[in-house]
DNA sequence: ATAATTAGTCTACAATATAGACTATTTGAA
DNA sequence: TTCAAATAGTCTATATTGTAGACTAATTAT
């Protein structure tokens, strides 16, 4: 077990990094969230409208791995309503450059799947 | 409902590219699998080891959706004990640049992530 | 007094994934 | 002959995960 700058004890999950990475953003959700905040700072509600078919318990876990990983950052002010703004950290920042070539192919490539898709329930 | 070139129906999900893309390749396994699919074909049992933690009824569901989206080929052999492989198809080979852009960002952002990372059930 | 607002949490239920037994068919060994 | 081995899955009972929507606390606006 390791610690990081801050002395905390932190996981290495896999020895096979593109493991650790995947097994993070690599689900339904993470991507778009991260997608949502490439240009703006986001509350909670605006999020969970903005992404529409997430679960608030859904929104709120992946936000809290996002953000345990390094990848945004959560500021809570101290009004009420609440107000609690999420936005890209670094590290979010920095996928960003992955991410957007990802959805530039998907972009791209868009038709050539819908064509080739059969309809089937799979 | 449109067709595709062999007068196919076919199914055009999301007018949000991204969103289509990725509820099929934003899965725990597709890029993985991909991924094993880069320098060889390989049999269902083969993935099913070399991956290791993935289930047989899982490996069985991903590879049809990958196939049925025209990412891989199955091709199977007329043999006893039967043989099968899968393959990249066209589109899986085209894939293969977003996704390993990513993979390098994994790659260099690893260690960074792990010392962003404290340990907690997220 | 009452309603509206926010960022979540909680709970009962629904959907999804898992492990591992099982199948059919042939080859090769005992 | 009879048995084991091999392959590509499927099936089923169970375990895990996700969902919808009610609920909370605190304050402002009506």
């Amino acid at each position: 077990m390791k610690k990081n700058a801050k002395n905390e004890l932190f996981e290495y999950d896999h020895p096979c990094p593109i493991r650790d990475v995947l097994d993070r953003i690599g689900d339904q959700w993470s991507l778009l969230i991260l997608k949502s905040l490439e240009h703006d700072v986001m509350r909670f509600n605006t999020l969970h409208k903005e992404i529409g078919d997430i679960s608030r318990q859904m929104l709120s876990r992946t936000l809290k791995r996002l953000e345990n990983d390094g990848y945004i950052t959560r500021t809570v002010y101290a009004q009420v309503p609440p107000r609690v703004e999420y936005a890209l950290a670094e590290l979010g920042l920095s996928f960003l450059k992955p991410m957007n070539t990802l959805i530039q192919w998907a972009d791209e490539n868009h038709e050539a799947i819908c064509r080739a898709r059969k309809i089937q329930n799979l």
